[in-house]
DNA sequence: TCGCGGTTATTGTCAAACCATTCATGGCTC
DNA sequence: GAGCCATGAATGGTTTGACAATAACCGCGA
């Protein structure tokens, strides 16, 4: 046989693949059977075995469901799944978010944070000084303050958060560019809602987070706003480019 | 071969399960590398095909990675999949993290929600009226607020909560006898809230869930005192001081 | 000591066969 | 005519055995 264009990628993989794709063009609909394997074989030019471990593998990732003897169904797209496809946050929802929960996360830590908390929390802030490893010591400052509230559930939709930076380029771009620029503005901020914390200040920790967001949201907003005007620059000298006389004028 | 002891499930299922086992016990640490094929398919005394589809089920869950010509090779836990195992959230924690963010989501969501949603929210009173699927009512209430912010990521925050409330049972039979328990006060409360936000009264939206969550939170508590021991009496009123929402509420 | 080449171990894939279970069909009985 | 049961075809489950491809290892020679 052929079927041998991307020897990297081991077969099964492929065919995983390819039946998924023909799960999502809607030939097969959640509930149907899928061809038995000895067809999917001839089909795709590959033996049995290979069929198998691709069903397997889709098996595995919950997309379909085999019935002995009887044949392989399609699943129902797992909410979760559907809600992971669909997931698409911007900068700004995401920094919103984290002003509100991490503004009560650090008001509940004021009050039961402890002392090697605190160390830990000003051992982050040295190290962002120093500007060694700066983004690290900017999720550890987050991530302390989270534990200390104490309560595993707050933590998680901060860890969350954190995970949908990472996920998401775009926000991950926009943070960057934004943070690179205001190093200093940070520095201040995360020292402010230190000191707040050491005091057991309720309200000067929330406050003091929501600052730090706010003045985020707000750099987020310039940058957007210059990337807007620099687009229409470019369309602009485009423009000019294109109906320009200078070669008349010259 | 023998091993035909439970034939309802499939067999590469239990190897890959015994392999995991395994590599859960340290045997094969992450780094190290499998028996060949063959050594396993002796070890478990079944064929090298059911063997292979075992690891390729333990690949496609990121529990081991296929080098070809080589080996197999077990993989760190992602961090994702060890938070998974460890989270361990009690009620009072849902219920205190909950109050936090959906009493912030009911606030942003007091200037943002339209009409359609006080009509869609106004539906679940009435179904939590009518004592007809109140629970799955609840919920609708609670993510149309969340939707209502127009900002996914609270979105995703609470949706994640619901999430861990449907996957531990020791808080769904929490929140499920305090509900059961007091399905009244629970409407009252939702009505408070839904009024609220159609006035779009930001501080009162906050103060109505906040109000919302601390009934349950007091209610969780009297339960959990009736339920226990002196002892954990003792515990439990020093539990409170940790997660009481005092400081917001009043 | 370093590099090259061959050998070996290991996974990748295939082919063919047989088994076990399910499901539908058709015949039989009431 | 309706319902039940047997039979067999369809289908996945598993095994055996073989060969290919490739990475890793080892020993040889320069």
């Amino acid at each position: 046989m052929d079927s041998k264009k991307i020897k990297n990628r081991r077969m099964f993989w492929q065919i995983a693949e390819k039946i998924e794709e023909l799960i999502e063009s809607g030939l097969y609909l959640p509930g149907s059977r899928l061809p038995p394997e000895r067809e999917l074989a001839e089909t795709f030019n590959v033996s049995r075995p290979t069929i198998r471990e691709a069903i397997i593998a889709l098996e595995v990732m919950r997309r379909v469901e085999v019935k002995t003897s009887s044949g392989v169904y399609v699943l129902e797209k797992t909410s979760e799944k559907e809600k992971e496809d669909e997931t698409n946050v911007s900068a700004f929802e995401l920094t919103q978010a984290r002003a509100l929960v991490e503004g009560e996360a650090a008001a509940l830590a004021a009050q039961s944070i402890t002392e090697p908390e605190l160390e830990a929390l000003h051992k982050t802030l040295v190290a962002m000084e120093k500007g060694i490893e700066a983004e690290k010591a900017d999720r550890e400052f987050h991530l302390i303050i989270s534990k200390a509230t104490k309560n595993n559930a707050v933590l998680l939709a901060v860890e969350k958060f954190w995970q949908l930076r990472d996920s998401q380029p775009n926000i991950k771009l926009a943070y960057s560019s934004v943070c690179s620029q205001s190093d200093k503005d940070r520095l201040e901020e995360h020292k402010a809602i230190y000191d707040a914390l050491q005091q057991g200040n309720t309200q000067g920790a929330r406050a003091a987070m929501h600052a730090h967001f706010n003045r985020l949201i707000n750099s987020l907003f310039a940058m957007s706003e210059a990337n807007a005007l620099e687009e229409v620059r470019k369309k602009s000298n485009q423009t000019r480019d294109l109906y320009s006389l200078n070669h008349l004028v010259g």
